[in-house]
RNA sequence: GGCCCCUUCGUCUAGCGGUCUAGGACGCCGGCCUCUCACGCCGGUAACACGGGUUCGAGUCCCGUAGGGGUCACCA
């Protein structure tokens, strides 16, 4: 590729980052990224009354989180109102544009109408196209209000390659005269997207399918304005399960970005899940590094089918899309453990758990920790949770853990605290001590060592499963063992 | 409804006329491991929407049908 690649991104500021928009930004940015080319960001706040500060912040935030880079922009559409403006004046100038004075109210007669008629074509019916300059300017002077409309070709086709689709065309003339610039004199989005797009010399439009039919009468602007037509590709969309396009309103938080940050997700795995949701690299490989990704990603290797979303709504085990949290996990467990640590500081500082001293002396300790339970956790908010034990005394001991460890066998009552004082009676409790302890006291006991080593597991994570408890009664410190095992006696004083 | 796009396991997908008794991943089921869970490993379940063509041969090409999606704003 001689040219310049430079792409864009341009959310409109009317809402979160979600995971469908974060997925466009993830494409552009590949596509930027692996041809050394330029990708803007270009907020579109056109529409004043929808959009909000809050919602650029959170746009911002969110591909800052995931770690997708901009070279250009934030460039905000409003600025550039004069550009809007001198473009749709000089269609005006030459003739490829013009006024139209009819109301809302005929429009919308005339479009009953011909929907009534069964008429194919219920677009704009041209009405004011072919309007003298004298009878515009007449009723111009008469204060009517207008707006300007493109004056599409009557004959010819309309095309452009598609680079995931191939040819796309129609007949020019089945597209209506749509308007470019309100009543108000503000142009509208189908223009100023194109005089952007000509302005930042955008070379390549990478965009979700739903812009298809914008595409053809955008065409039409670039050749009317004189400029080179970039190349379009259009992605798939994404659907829920029920085929609908996923939305805030009908799916909630679970498809904004920031949801997966404030639920434990590692942002490269979120946009290594995303990548996969209509691509693909060819080959069997399903997990990228930074590197590989913009190496393998081309525009041609997108699908040209929708791909849905998994998620269930109310689903006791996946609360979004299992694969997504199946990356995550993969991501947990194999990336370096300083890594996961980091993200797990944040997680710990957020619930008030974090102890300087794992940055200092416990450092060992603490990384040893995440080291332990990374692999059977699917995100790092786990570790607040599920991993509670680990830094806090202040722990909830999981139900099931407790029916099912602990009260079954009253016997644990004294066995407890036998295996409390024999731990005690060990110099240093080291994973080979504990297990010998533990296994001894239960053959002398004539008990499964299962029995003692799960209780033992209920009382000191507050788990039914989790790491070897050998392992365990090493790690925790020994204090820490030996009060949790003897709380047992509360625990069936409690219950008694 | 018009126009446009799409259609392989439950989900993400490989497949660009013969190598497809259709491959991988996630999920699910079973097994090994085992103090539990997870990891890992082994095995299993499960799909070419339908109908016509073209061809010696079709998941792959063509047409039709059905289904799904997108879009038809003085929103972006």
């Amino acid at each position: 590729m001689s040219e310049q690649v430079r792409v864009r991104f341009p959310p409109s500021p009317t809402g979160y980052l979600h995971i469908g928009g974060a997925r466009t930004a993830i494409f552009n940015w590949l596509f930027a990224r692996k041809h050394g080319g330029t990708l803007i960001l270009r907020i579109e706040d056109t529409d004043a009354e929808r959009s909000t500060e809050e919602s650029i912040r959170g746009i911002i935030e969110g591909l800052e989180w995931l770690g997708i880079d901009w070279d250009e922009g934030p460039y905000f559409q409003t600025e550039f109102a004069a550009d809007h403006i001198a473009a749709a004046e000089k269609l005006l100038a030459e003739g490829k544009a013009y006024k139209c004075f009819c109301s809302k109210e005929e429009l919308e007669a005339r479009r009953q109408a011909a929907l009534a008629a069964k008429k194919s074509q219920v677009g704009y019916d041209g009405k004011c196209r072919d309007l003298s300059p004298e009878e515009a300017a007449r009723l111009e002077a008469e204060g009517r209000p207008y707006v300007v409309r493109f004056k599409t070709p009557r004959d010819g086709e309309v095309g452009y390659e598609d680079r995931v689709l191939g040819k796309i065309s129609r007949p020019a003339a089945e597209i209506e005269d749509f308007v470019i610039v309100r009543s108000n004199g503000k142009p509208l989005y189908l223009l100023c997207n194109v005089v952007d797009d000509i302005r930042d010399r955008i070379t390549h439009i990478i965009r979700g399918q739903d812009h298809m039919t914008n595409t053809l009468r955008q065409v039409l602007l670039y050749q009317a304005l004189g400029a080179r037509v970039p190349v379009f590709a259009h992605m798939p969309l994404t659907l829920d399960l029920k085929k609908a396009k996923i939305s805030k309103r009908s799916h909630g938080e679970i498809v904004a970005v920031q949801f997966y940050r404030d639920h434990g997700f590692i942002p490269w795995a979120l946009v290594n899940f995303l990548v996969l949701l209509g691509w693909n690299p060819g080959d069997d490989r399903e997990i990228f590094s930074k590197e590989e990704l913009i190496q393998a990603f081309s525009l041609e290797r997108i699908n040209r089918s929708n791909s849905i979303f998994n998620y269930r709504k109310g689903d006791a085990k996946f609360f979004t899309d299992p694969k997504a949290i199946s990356i995550n996990a993969h991501y947990l467990r194999t990336m370096p453990v300083e890594e996961i640590a980091a993200l797990v500081k944040k997680e710990l500082e957020r619930e008030g758990l974090w102890d300087p001293a794992y940055d200092g002396e416990k450092k060992d300790w603490f990384l040893r920790t995440v080291d332990m339970l990374r692999e059977r956790f699917h995100t790092t908010r786990d570790f607040v949770t599920a991993g509670r034990a680990f830094f806090s005394d202040d722990f909830e001991i999981d139900e099931k853990a407790l029916k099912k460890n602990v009260l079954k066998h009253p016997g644990l009552k004294e066995w407890l605290p036998m295996l409390a004082d024999r731990l005690e009676a060990e110099a240093v409790i080291t994973p080979e001590r504990a297990e010998a302890v533990a296994k001894g006291l239960a053959e002398e006991l004539g008990i499964k060592p299962g029995i003692p080593l799960n209780a033992a597991r209920a009382l000191i994570t507050g788990q039914i499963k989790g790491p070897s408890m050998f392992e365990l009664f090493a790690h925790f410190d020994r204090a820490t063992v030996l009060e949790r095992l003897r709380r047992i006696g509360e625990i069936f004083g409690e219950t008694a």
